[in-house]
DNA sequence: TTGATTGTTACCGG
DNA sequence: TCCGGTAACAATCA
């Protein structure tokens, strides 16, 4: 479910319902015990995301760490708190506000040093207003790696996912099996700039938008290629690849190998 | 029950 | 040192 937009979202709502309360931490299935016994009835001093990683800061100076990896989920309710739904690991209740994450490959605690640490291994990410885009240019230039390797390694840029790495590259009619060396300047500016705009996209939208078709009706194609038979460009048949080990979609008609 | 899935890390071999 | 492949982990749905 999540690439970069979705937790960023998170953070934006969570920080207007939890910011400034106290929060109860529990595990409703007992799956976390150790993490909600630190952090019990502390109060949320701030929310962020990086990446796809998201840290909810308490006032006892820890952080509570969660990474959704490919199921987690995050479900937002009002009081009253309700009996959670699926394999709820960690349930915050503040305000009048209840969340409940389930499925996270990350959830833990952390002190300021792991923080800090985490923060530095995250490349530049699209939905933070610091992102520095000439550190993506740089990385992709040196590396002999498949430009569709390189846009899901979070170290190089961070919030994209599987399916805005097909949608992207079809966009500016990049072959994901290009070589991060063999792109232009001005073909990694497009693509940054590309990046950026869908994925803010996402987070206004709350879902993967990626074409230019009126959004607003509910039937509306979102996507242009991703799990699609047809080019809608050009009508040409999509091939299916795997690009370590996730399928990636492309044109062969508008994305030649450069 | 099986397979697929909007993710990441560790480890190994070339 | 870099890059690709594999396994492991997570939860849900068709």
């Amino acid at each position: 479910m999540p690439e970069g937009h979705t937790i960023h979202r998170a953070a934006r709502d969570h920080k207007k319902a939890l910011m400034g309360h106290r929060i109860i931490v529990s595990s409703p299935q007992g799956r976390f015990s150790d993490g909600a016994k630190i952090l019990d009835m502390h109060v949320c001093s701030s929310i962020e995301a990086f990446g796809k990683h998201l840290f909810y800061k308490f006032t006892c100076d820890m952080y509570l760490h969660i990474h959704l990896g490919l199921f987690g989920r995050i479900r937002k309710t009002k009081a009253p708190v309700m009996a959670p739904l699926g394999q709820v690991r960690v349930r915050l209740v503040g305000g009048d506000c209840c969340v409940d994450i389930s499925g996270p490959t990350i959830c833990a605690v952390r002190n300021q040093d792991e923080f800090d640490r985490l923060i530095l291994r995250i490349g530049p990410d699209l939905l933070r207003d610091d992102a520095d885009p000439y550190y993506f240019f740089n990385r992709v230039k040196r590396s002999r790696a498949r430009i569709g390797t390189l846009l899901m390694d979070q170290s190089v840029v961070a919030g994209i996912g599987n399916i805005y790495r097909t949608e992207i590259l079809w966009r500016q009619n990049i072959h994901p099996c290009t070589v991060g060396k063999d792109l232009s300047g001005a073909q990694l500016k497009k693509l940054w700039d590309d990046a950026k705009v869908l994925l803010h996209v996402g987070m206004q939208n709350n879902r993967i938008i990626t074409t230019s078709i009126d959004i607003k009706g509910k039937n509306a194609e979102r996507l242009n290629i991703f799990n699609k038979t047809h080019c809608p460009l050009c009508s040409e048949t999509i091939e299916k690849i795997e690009i370590n080990g996730r399928s990636a979609f492309f044109c062969p008609q508008c994305q030649p190998i450069g």
